[in-house]
DNA sequence: TTGTAGGCGTTATCAT
DNA sequence: ATGATAACGCCTACAA
């Protein structure tokens, strides 16, 4: 049953050519006459022949998959980032392969090790949130595959291309917001700040307050490990259960928005009216919430399209000595929406 | 920069063996003595050796990667599947290629035809909403690439592995819940039913209001392609804007149920006095929203484990003939919550 | 414009 | 227990 593979051999042979002319007609190289290469195709496709791409890369010594490597899928940033990648990939040619690590530095580790002897022709990735240490990303450079760092990025890695949100712009006009809405105590639920972008939306939230002179109390900063909706509870509590509690939260991302705002709302508060809430990033059931939850959406869509043709730009590079490295910072702007609207 | 690839050939010389021994004592084969395995594992360590994937996948013409193919990732049950898959996977040593085909069918022809040619050691596959013809799965099965598919599947495709859940009883029982709960007039919102799994859920819809003696009435049964959260408003629209709408609906899948609560409570209804809803799948919002939204989860951790275990199993089969090819279908259970609790 | 032949890094089949 | 050598299928200088 298991067909035989059709190889450029048996193409050649039908067609009355040397496998060289094969491989050149296929890739439809300049140097063979218009008519050879039509009869070649033709040949091939009546074999059914299909390139082996094993076979390719190990000769070339390189292929054409693009290695994506996120902490998770299940979260709409995200998802939504891999299919823009994903899209914009395919339609230059090149297949992708997706690895999530769970937010696991081992198996960020395990996973670099895979996709460089697969080969890949460039690699994409968002940091884990465990990863602290970066050997494994300087060590795939020295490989020479070129790697776009999106949206979780480090300063310790210099001589590659980032992509990211403005953090603390994003973090910043979030707060202005509550401030402009009325609220006066604000809260903030942050991060691990070993990652940059929670230390800069933490900034942002600081310098938000500070530029409209209200206080900023250390206990209004929760801090989580996960921003899972499971620690949302956990999150309430701490928050809520003060003797002085804030009027207003500004989570560091949405779906602990929409988990605190359902604890609080189990609590009794009246959102809101008594607790004003607004999440970073931006999940479909923010629109659908009621109240319905403000937010600060990333362009995931730009990013996307953007890491993969700074990606293949790289990969195309004659002299990757000689590439610019560049650092791409784009602006974010609020959605204000029901949970932030205190006179409503 | 770029570091010359350290080979076999290297870590042969710096041991002082010839390559087949590196090669044995690499993978341990027995016939190595452990003495020499062990100098050889140290220097391959000391040289930073690392296999190269591709020319082992040339030389034993298979891979270690399993290729994945779903329609999307921003489900909650698919992007948990696919963690799933790739947990199960990886602890058995294959790595993971995920490729979305955004439900269509000229995508879902082309990462098949892209996968067969990077050669993965099999296939797992959920079905676009769009395929209605089943070719290109049987071209890759003639190629000798084992495949599971997983949820959305077929009939029409005989010697597969199939993993689904019991998609007829879940249905019947999410019905049946809301005929206990004291609801007589029930409305559906299926999928496109030339999908088998959306075939079975109008089924069992079909069969407990007959086993219930209430009327299924054609106008109240709404059809959606996407069964997106945008297409929820005209959902909404058109089965609660009838002379006698119904007084509650039952969706086939729990995004569209989420959406269909935020339209008709827009629209005035109370939830769930005066209409309950329940929807099939489960979001992780499912839980968070107010009310919190009755569902049938799928267990998409049992599925994707157990697919990539039937399909390893049939990677390893010596004979690929005389593997017995498995319809397993697994038993769902309802989440009953705020949305179906008529007298709350 | 086309053909020949060597190489990509591993595995596997023979020998030894 | 180890070594030499021929595949695996394609690409690409170099030749013609």
């Amino acid at each position: 049953m298991k067909k035989s593979k059709v190889t450029i051999y048996q193409v050649a042979e039908a067609a009355g050519v040397s496998i060289s002319t094969v491989s050149r007609a296929l890739k439809g190289d300049s140097r063979i006459s218009k008519k050879t290469r039509d009869r070649v195709r033709a040949q091939a496709a009546e074999l059914g022949f299909q390139k082996n791409a094993i076979a390719s890369s190990l000769s070339t010594s390189s292929s054409r998959i693009i290695g994506v490597i996120v902490s998770q899928l299940n979260r709409e940033f995200l998802s939504s980032l891999v299919h823009s990648i994903e899209e914009t990939a395919f339609s230059l040619g090149y297949s992708v392969i997706i690895c999530q690590t769970n937010n696991s530095y081992e198996r960020e580790k395990a996973y670099l090790n895979t996709l460089s002897s697969t080969q890949v022709a460039g690699l994409i990735a968002t940091l884990s949130l465990e990863t602290a240490s970066f050997e494994h990303f300087r060590h795939i450079r020295e490989q020479g595959i070129p790697v776009v760092l999106v949206d979780r990025v480090t300063e310790q890695l210099p001589n590659i291309t980032k992509i990211v949100t403005d953090d603390f712009q994003g973090a910043y006009r979030a707060t202005q917001h509550l401030v402009g809405q009325g609220y006066r105590r604000i809260a903030y639920v942050s991060g691990p700040t070993q990652q940059l972008l929670y230390h800069d939306r933490l900034r942002g939230y600081r310098r938000a307050l500070q530029d409209a002179d209200l206080p900023c109390r250390e206990e209004w900063i929760a801090y989580s490990d996960t921003l899972s909706y499971e620690d949302g509870p956990r999150l309430a509590r701490t928050l809520l259960q003060q003797p002085q509690p804030p009027d207003a939260i500004f989570t560091a991302n949405n779906l602990t928005a929409i988990s605190i705002i359902a604890c609080a709302q189990d609590m009794g508060w009246d959102i809101p009216r008594q607790l004003g809430v607004i999440g970073f990033s931006e999940e479909p059931f923010s629109a659908l919430m009621r109240p319905s939850v403000s937010s600060v959406p990333q362009p995931s869509t730009q990013m996307g399209q953007l890491a993969v043709e700074k990606l293949i730009e790289e990969i195309n590079c004659s002299d990757p000595e000689a590439f610019i490295h560049q650092k791409i910072m784009l602006d974010v702007q609020i959605i204000a929406r029901e949970s932030t609207r205190k006179d409503g």
